[in-house]
DNA sequence: GGACGGTGAAACTTCAGGTTGCCTC
DNA sequence: GAAGTTTCACCGTCC
């Protein structure tokens, strides 16, 4: 339903004027952008304009700082995110750290924060409603073809959003911000009185069909062609276009793949999967993907393998895009890079002339980024560097242990297995963001990166040092409980009340006296 | 006169998001 | 294509 109603004009910006007009209502809003710097912008532009009620001011700072405190080193997306948070106001994107956007979220529904501006994410997935949407931006960019209109349903999605019926309100408001009248029209015609879009199948896409056709066979639910023509002639693809000869020309070239990749056999029509191909499928892999992975790790015995090798090869696969971009004045730096792990990298470099040069520049930056993160580079400054947020790291690195994992599954099917502890090591040290001399001191619980190092920096490197360093030390360098879990790790147990912090005299210092060791 | 901070125009840069595996060194 | 960010020139203020 449509309403018409005046909102105070108080500033410039049509977002800030809404904003403000709910918070006099005493309510809460979504305002949904198309961009994470616009998310944070916005939410920077509304905190400036606000003022926190009193009985409010106290615990917003108190969540404020748990914002802060989220990373050893707060990045700058950090502090924004902090800055705002004092006044009430949030972003939310996927390049926040999961607990930071855990604490957007729960604060909101608390009502503490009174606007979160967001990207489409939270329109998925989060159950977050509100009593007003505002949805800023109905354009994206999207490649070549520049500014789109976003879709209807994309569109109903934000709207979805509107309303509390929890919190007793009787209805719920979605406002979308015109630029100019024209955009005004085209708003009323197309996203509020207009149809959303047909539902299309994803069958017809390559990677997802590649990956049926192997899963059909693996799981032995299809052995011929006809069988897996007969499926997939009752999917929704199959109702939708009607055009089953394609399907079929598709598939066919499908099935030459896979044999000639020895993901499957085919002896006169019958289709059955090798082991390898029965573990790609298993694994979730796409099969070019998986015979993409197969050719690298066999190049590896002429190579000279680094952690730099696998990373690579993991950062030029599909699954890991989008990658990191190069910009203009990187290319020389990139195009060094590649001359100096030239002898370790098992993904070949294409011909600057062709189209794939490109992504493989980007496959050289992402490793390199994964390669400082695992040298212990700290997240301000690979934000700085890579111009990747913290949320992101974590998701990449996520999609890279999959790979990684992948890839060790893979070496064992075709016999390569001196490969399988090199990349086990990188995996641990991926995990934690560490160098390899920490390693040991990694497979403690309660140890991650930045306790190893501290550990490792005063001259305890292994469990052989932790069993006999003294309990004193170690609780100055870990905090109590930690230096006792460590030790009870070891097999060693201490007396907790026989463990004294005296404190000095000096103002803020603590001291131990005394310790007991019960059994080593 | 020089250091410093604030301001605004111009140039430059960048653009949403997410599931899958296994259990272990 | 548009919004956000960075850069840089310019100006006023203060010491």
């Amino acid at each position: 339903m449509q309403k018409t109603f005046k909102i105070m004009q108080l500033y410039e910006n049509a977002v800030l004027n809404i904003c403000a007009d709910t918070l006099k209502r005493n309510k809460q809003a979504l305002v949904f952008v198309s961009t994470k710097s616009s998310a944070e912008a916005e939410a920077e532009r509304i905190s400036r304009k606000i003022r926190v009620k009193d009985s409010d001011k106290r615990s917003l700072e108190e969540v404020s700082s748990k914002v802060l405190r989220v990373l050893d080193k707060p990045t700058k997306q950090c502090q924004r995110l902090a800055l705002c948070v004092k006044k009430g106001i949030a972003f939310h994107h996927a390049g926040l750290h999961s607990a930071q956007k855990e604490l957007v979220e729960n604060n909101f529904k608390r009502g503490l924060i009174k606007v979160i501006c967001a990207t489409p994410t939270l329109a998925y997935g989060i159950n977050l409603p509100a009593f007003r949407v505002i949805v800023r931006d109905l354009k994206r960019f999207s490649g070549p073809r520049g500014m789109n209109w976003i879709p209807v349903l994309e569109f109903l999605q934000f709207c979805g959003r509107a309303g509390r019926p929890d919190f007793k309100d009787k209805h719920g408001e979605a406002i979308c911000v015109a630029q100019t009248q024209s955009d005004k029209k085209r708003i009323i015609e197309y996203y509020i009185s207009g149809e959303p879009e047909e539902i299309l199948s994803k069958l017809a896409v390559e990677p997802v069909l590649r990956t049926y056709v192997l899963s059909l066979i693996a799981t032995e639910y299809a052995n011929t062609e006809n069988e897996l023509m007969s499926f997939f002639k009752k999917t929704f693809y199959a109702y939708q276009f009607k055009d089953m000869k394609k399907l079929e020309r598709i598939i066919k070239r499908i099935l030459n793949d896979l044999e000639e990749w020895e993901f499957i056999t085919r002896s006169t029509d019958y289709l059955e999967a090798t082991l390898l191909g029965r573990r790609v499928s298993q694994l979730y892999l796409d099969p070019y993907t998986a015979h993409y992975l197969v050719t690298c790790l066999r190049r590896a015995k002429n190579r000279i393998i680094s952690p730099f090798s696998f990373l690579q090869m993991i950062s030029n696969t599909l699954e890991l895009r989008p990658l990191l971009t190069v910009r203009a004045k990187e290319y020389d730096y990139i195009e060094e890079k590649i001359a100096e792990h030239q002898a370790s990298l098992l993904c070949l470099e294409p011909s600057m002339f062709e189209p794939e040069y490109e992504e493989y520049l980007k496959s050289i930056k992402t490793a390199m980024f994964f390669l400082d993160w695992i040298n212990e580079v700290d997240e301000e400054l690979l934000l700085e560097q890579y111009g990747i947020r913290p949320g992101e790291t974590r998701a990449k690195l996520e999609l890279a242990d999959w790979l990684l994992y992948s890839s060790q599954e893979l070496c064992k099917l075709i016999r390569l297995h001196g490969l399988i502890r090199e990349i086990n090591k990188l995996r641990v040290r991926l995990k934690y963001g560490a160098k390899e001399e920490l390693l040991p001191l990694l497979r403690l619980r309660n140890v991650g990166r930045v306790r190893a190092r501290k550990l490792y920096n005063n001259k305890i490197k292994d469990l052989d040092d932790i069993r006999k360093a003294d309990i004193t030390r170690l609780t100055q360098l870990l905090g109590r409980q930690t230096a006792l879990s460590v030790k009870k790790q070891l097999g060693q147990e201490y007396a907790e009340e026989k463990i004294r912090v005296k404190k000095s005299k000096r103002k803020g210092q603590t001291a131990l006296t005394r310790y007991d060791e019960k059994s080593s």
